[in-house]
DNA sequence: CCAGACGTTGTT
DNA sequence: GTCTGG
DNA sequence: CCAGACGTTGTT
DNA sequence: GTCTGG
């Protein structure tokens, strides 16, 4: 699963880790609590009109570029009649994304990365009826990684436009974009705190995930292994959306145990 | 034909 | 928009 | 994902 | 319990 994560690289540093041609981007500060409906930045790739603006009568072909957008956790359909809909659509699962009437669409031409420092699950511990919640942040460094320096995740995403029709007609952009991370089974490593895990594209499958000409999603997906992922305890700080800071990815000191993983729940 | 759904997670 | 259920 | 609301009439 | 908002 994955409804909380942080995305702390900002614009300078995903221009070039990504390889982006193009900013279409609103600026966002660093966020270690992107929660649904929070703006995030996404990379994908699109064809743009190289023609400038009115005085270019020789139209030149379309070039594909890779962008980096500002868009809202949440996907919502283009035929959605409310945007509220977007809350319930923040993960997709890999095994149907071709198939749901919601994804498919997207799965073929509309995919994204998620640039991500890691991303936060919750392990329910206790026996009472006030079961507490436990929250990990889940990154690709190991487990002695100082918080800050894990290595830059990115997630499988799919991003929708979705036409405002309280916008009046000649508004200049009445479209609200929106993106969806991908989720797959957890390995074993991982299933012991959650069953479902966001789908990792390594460097190396970037550009075909990007490739909106590339509709073979279900070969690309499986050609993305699975992730390799450390877990570490945080604050339950995280659990309020109000709260931010990098100080909700610093480990703590769980009750009775390193913080180290271990299965201290009960059955 | 029209009406209504279209999703994931986790929990039991 | 497109599919399913009635 | 978690946190917080979940309602109406009428009055200040 | 369940839905909405973030």
């Amino acid at each position: 699963m994955c409804g909380r994560f942080a995305q702390a690289t900002g614009d300078r540093g995903l221009i070039d880790a990504f390889s982006i041609h193009q900013v279409m981007a609103s600026e966002l500060g660093p966020s270690w609590n992107v929660a649904p409906t929070h703006p995030a930045y996404v990379i994908l790739e699109r064809y743009e009109d190289a023609a400038g603006p009115v005085t270019d009568a020789t139209a030149a072909s379309p070039a594909l570029t890779r962008q980096l957008r500002t868009l809202r956790w949440g996907l919502v359909p283009s035929w959605a009649k409310d945007p509220a809909i977007g809350s319930r659509m923040i993960n997709a699962r890999s095994e149907t994304v071709t198939e749901k009437p919601s994804f498919r669409t997207a799965a073929g031409k509309r995919r994204c990365l998620v640039p991500a420092a890691g991303y936060y699950e919750w392990q329910k511990l206790g026996t009472g009826s006030r079961p507490r919640k436990q929250p990990y942040f889940l990154h690709g460094g190991d487990l002695d990684t100082p918080p800050g320096s894990e290595p830059l995740l990115a997630f499988a995403g799919l991003y929708e436009a979705w036409r405002d029709p309280s916008l009046p007609e000649d508004h200049p952009d009445p479209w609200l974009r929106t993106f969806t991370v991908l989720t797959r089974p957890a390995t074993d490593a991982l299933g012991h705190i959650h069953d479902r895990s966001p789908v990792l594209v390594p460097r190396e499958l970037h550009g075909d995930w990007l490739d909106p000409d590339l509709t073979e999603v279900d070969s690309l997906m499986a050609a993305i292994p699975e992730p390799h992922l450390s877990p570490r305890p945080v604050s339950p700080a995280v659990g309020n959306v109000g709260n931010n800071g990098a100080h909700l990815i610093e480990p703590i000191e769980l009750d009775g145990a390193p913080p180290s993983d271990s299965s201290t729940d009960s059955p």
